[in-house]
DNA sequence: AATTGGCGCAACCGCCCATTG
DNA sequence: GCAATGGGCGGTTGCGCCAAT
């Protein structure tokens, strides 16, 4: 596994590429196309794998490949297609005329990923200050109750690259959390006790797959549910809140209280789109304090491959209409407000590609 | 001037899936 | 139906550059 047979014979060069491999293969390629990518190596006199000739051609020999640095609008779209698409780097790719996926992932681990981790630990900061808000409270069943705002819950997010909150946080220090979190990102901790955030549903409850749907609440808190946790159904990690950035603080009021949770079990790639309940108010009028989440679509389910196609693409032209009509500098501010999209977003477009 | 550490990026690796014989 | 093959994708590695010491 691993090498394609045409990358076990003898005398198969690697690393990088010299002038006049380059030369060879965009000679060979500009006269007859690549065909078979096997035997293009051969045909062009390179002594390199089809798969390294694809590569070679593909992100870096193309014609009609934009190099040079990012753009505020591209790295401005990279950000908000990550939120819907998750690392899914080819379909960003797409969106982005001369870019490559290989340019993309690379952008986005060396640039952006750095000011999301920056940003999540100023958001964390302001997190533990709400649990020591005394109008924060955590009740016998562990929900979290914001008593201020109803309206407010705390969210985490399932998405790589956007680990859950470890249990011990709630109780102990903010640097422990800190400390959790760098340790999350660099993967140094892949087992430590994550939870999810779920809503209020009573743990006494003996629920069930077959059992009604329970309700998003109006108001009140999250339950807090470990992974790992052999606690039964109660829809463990089922459903969580779409975020870009965690913890969050999210108007859930859009939600309306009658609004079902659909299960997993019926929520197929083909009937998601019709699950998932709309935003029907933009978050502007949020109290600036909670504007650090980045909410791109109501929610979604754990698993990010359920999110289909088709609403990303939706998603997608949204944006792209929205960033065209809007330069990222001046406006973007107001385009991520209305797609739901603050403060996270903003900083970043605004200063990641500064350097 | 030499060394070191961080960073960006090109290239490779490992896997999945579709196609083909 | 099955194995071999090829294309494609996301994750990871390692090299070279450069700034800091």
């Amino acid at each position: 596994m691993g090498h394609h047979s045409c990358c076990n014979k003898q005398k198969v060069k690697r690393g990088l590429w010299s002038p006049e491999e380059d030369e060879k293969l965009v000679n060979y390629i500009s006269t007859y196309g690549h065909g078979c990518w096997s035997s293009v190596p051969k045909l062009a006199g390179l002594q390199r794998c089809g798969k390294s000739c694809r590569l070679r051609w593909i992100n870096y020999l193309r014609p009609d490949l934009k190099r040079g640095s990012f753009s505020p609008q591209e790295a401005s779209l990279i950000v908000q297609l990550h939120s819907i698409l998750g690392n899914r780097w080819a379909q960003i790719a797409k969106q982005l005329p001369g870019r490559t996926d290989n340019e993309v992932k690379n952008f986005w681990n060396s640039n952006i990923k750095k000011k999301l981790i920056s940003h999540e630990v100023s958001a964390l900061a302001t997190f533990s200050g709400h649990l020591q808000n005394p109008n924060a409270s955590i009740n016998n069943e562990g929900f979290i109750i914001l008593n201020a705002n109803p309206n407010l819950i705390l969210t985490t997010s399932a998405h790589q690259d956007q680990p859950c909150l470890p249990t011990s946080t709630l109780q102990t220090s903010f640097d422990h959390l800190i400390d959790y979190k760098l340790d999350q990102f660099t993967n140094l901790n892949p087992n430590a006790n994550l939870v999810h955030l779920l809503p209020s549903i009573s743990s006494s409850t003996n629920f069930s797959p077959h059992d009604p749907r329970p309700m998003w609440p109006s108001s009140g808190g999250y339950r807090l549910q470990p992974l790992d946790s052999d606690q039964p159904v109660v829809a463990s990690g089922e459903f969580v809140t779409p975020a870009a950035t965690l913890p969050q603080y999210v108007d859930i009021s859009f939600l309306h209280p009658t609004t079902t949770m659909p299960k997993l079990c019926e929520v197929g790639e083909e009937n998601i789109c019709s699950s998932i309940p709309q935003i029907p108010a933009p978050l502007q009028d949020l109290d600036p304090i909670i504007k650090l989440s980045s909410f791109s679509n109501g929610y979604y389910p754990q698993d990010q491959c359920m999110v289909t196609n088709q609403m990303a693409m939706e998603q997608i032209d949204m944006i792209m209409s929205s960033i065209l009509q809007n330069p990222p500098c001046s406006s973007l501010s107001s385009s991520s407000s209305s797609l739901g999209l603050t403060g996270l977003s903003n900083d970043l477009v605004s200063s990641s590609w500064d350097a």
